[in-house]
Order: C-alpha cells, then sequence, then structure tokens
DNA sequence: TTCAATGCAAAGAATTTGCATACAT
DNA sequence: ATGTATGCAAATTCTTTGCATTGAA
C-alpha cells in the first residue's frame, strides 16, 4: 500500500501536492453536479453541508487545478461564468438552450466528424469532447416560431422547467 | 424622405427608439474589430479619439440593444467576456487557440452538416453562424507534443504572435 | 517537522443601476 | 415639447490575492 488509489489522490501526488478533503469535496461536487459554475459548485457544498466547509477562493483553487490536473473540463456552458464537468462525463455536446436556459445532451460522433475535417484542412485540433452549442431546443422553437423583432435571441429566461439549471 | 437609410436606423426606428451617434460608433466599432468583447470596443472608441466619447455603461446598454435587433452576435470566444461581432461578419467558425490565444476563422459549411444533423436527430437548433470552438492550433500542436503532465491545457499565454486578440 | 493548502478579509475587475441632464424626434 | 439615451458615480457581483494558521505527508 503506498497510499494513491484515487485519480486525485494520483495526480497530486505526482506533483508533490497534497490530498486535501476540500479538493476531494470540489471534485465530488463537480461530478454530483455534471457541470456547475464555481458559484454553483460552491453552493452545492454549502447546500449537502458536508465537512468540512469550504471556502469560496478554496473552490476556485481547486477548479483551476483540477482542470490543470485534467480532471475536470472547463466550457461557455454559461453566459455568465465557466462552467466545469468531470472528464469521465465527456464524450458528448451539451446543448445550451438561450431560450429557457436547459442543457440537454448529444453524443459527440457528429462533432467527432467536424473536429476531423477541420483538424485536416485547418490543422487546428479542437476539443469536441466538452463542446457547448447555442441555440434553441425544440421546445422553445415550437413556442416562438419566428415572429417578433428579426429572429435574434430573446429575453425570456424561464420557459420550460426542463433539465439543467439556468 | 422619411429618415431610416441604414440597418441600425430603420431597425431602431421600427421599434420607436433612438438613432443616436454612440450607438453608431458601438456598431461601427464592432465592425471594424470583427470582433470584440465590451472592454476591446470601449477601448476601441477611446482609441478612435472620435465625438462624442463613449461612456462605458452606453457600450454595454447599446450592445445588449444591437444583440437584441439582431445586428450584432454573441459567442464565447474570450474565456473572460462575451464577444460580440457583427452579424454580416457571420457564416463561419472561431476557432480560438487555448496555447496562444489566436482566433483564426474557418468556413462553417462542415458545421452545418453537424447542426443540421443535431436538428434532425434532438430537434436542437444550434447557431452554428457565430460558432466559437476551444482547442490548439497547428503551432501550439507542434510546440507541445503531448509530453508533461496528462495533456490537459498548459498555462502560457504568449506564444505565436499570430492573428487575434487574446 | 516541513511546506503546501486553507480561511479570512481586503483588493480588483467587470458589469449594472439610479438619476439629473441632454438631445433625437 | 416629449420622452428616450447618455454620462456620471455609486452599487453589485464575481474572482483573485496576501498572509497567518492549519494540516497532510
Amino acid at each position: 500500500m503506498t497510499g494513491a488509489p484515487t485519480p486525485l489522490g494520483e495526480a497530486l501526488h505526482a506533483r508533490g501536492l497534497r490530498l486535501t478533503p476540500q479538493r476531494q469535496r470540489v471534485l465530488e461536487a463537480v461530478r454530483a453536479l455534471g457541470h456547475g459554475t464555481p458559484e454553483e459548485v460552491l453552493a452545492h457544498l454549502r447546500a449537502a453541508g458536508g465537512t468540512p466547509a469550504v471556502d469560496a477562493s478554496t473552490v476556485y483553487r481547486a477548479l483551476a487545478l483540477l482542470e490543470e490536473l485534467g480532471l475536470v473540463a472547463r466550457t461557455g456552458l454559461d453566459r455568465r461564468a465557466d462552467s466545469f464537468h468531470p472528464v469521465e462525463h465527456g464524450g458528448h455536446l451539451h446543448l445550451v438552450c438561450d431560450g429557457c436556459g436547459s442543457v440537454a445532451e448529444a453524443p459527440a460522433d457528429a462533432a467527432g466528424e467536424l473536429a476531423a475535417e477541420l483538424r485536416r484542412r485547418t490543422g487546428f485540433s479542437a476539443d469536441v469532447a466538452h463542446l457547448a452549442l447555442r441555440g434553441r431546443c425544440a421546445a422553445c422553437r415550437r413556442d416562438e416560431p419566428g415572429d417578433g423583432p428579426g429572429d435574434g435571441p430573446r429575453d425570456d429566461p424561464e420557459h420550460h422547467p426542463r433539465e439543467g439549471r439556468p
């Protein structure tokens, strides 16, 4: 027993860093949420009320570190702040609806094709494993058949109480 | 002559809003930059030194309005803040390199296929006309053949002084 | 024991808002 | 004239940082 059973423990140990309960809790929170901004992670931890309590600054520091360690990925899921999600949870697209704020998922294969073509043609290697696409979900499209001013994004957050948190 | 020759003038007039020099300048700035965050737009206007001077709050308000009018689009080009760009400039992908911060462009046709498939399979209508993809450009990939800790994003902003502004 | 990590509090950066005034219509 | 838009400054919100203390190895 050398003492680094978990991926997090290993990654930290390999860098001479330390496995703290706070870092474990932050990672767990990201996994529990599926995806979330630093604030959402913090809120989740506070709501859970576990021990030890985790300070906001620690959440930010931990998320940055976890990203560096390759355990969580960062995407522009939220217009405001960055969202983090577990890498195990990768390999799919996030479909963010600008109408109701819902976040759906889709298999990544279609995007994989796009990525392959881009790399072939431009040499750019796109990170499609954690890609967020913005648009309108089916329900919102039905509600707004294309009337009104232009057909740009409307301002109406709170439509379909579906999956994901706005 | 009724008095609404430009797209901006028309859009404003149609809503009973007013065509001000500030709004014109903000739109011009976005067009001149190709794409930019509110701060970049503000900086551009200040550097240009034209008249009238535009206040930061006015830039924010104008950008939000221009987006609503469908004259500019918003994307997650910058990790920090939202980037705005002219809609006429749409129809292509933004390839944002996490290594050096460069922003290249690619034709949108490949993504159009992805969007079509998504809409077919999930009903989600993705806005691929103004899509930003994150990844590593060819130059950065060459520099970092995959050594080091995992192969997650490194922290080294300032590599290849290429196109775009980090 | 030793040095990294945390918490706390303060600093910073970015965006929003209230209100009197200026100006497009 | 009328009511919208602006500028200014204060208020908010989000994120980062310095430093003494705690705690993992």
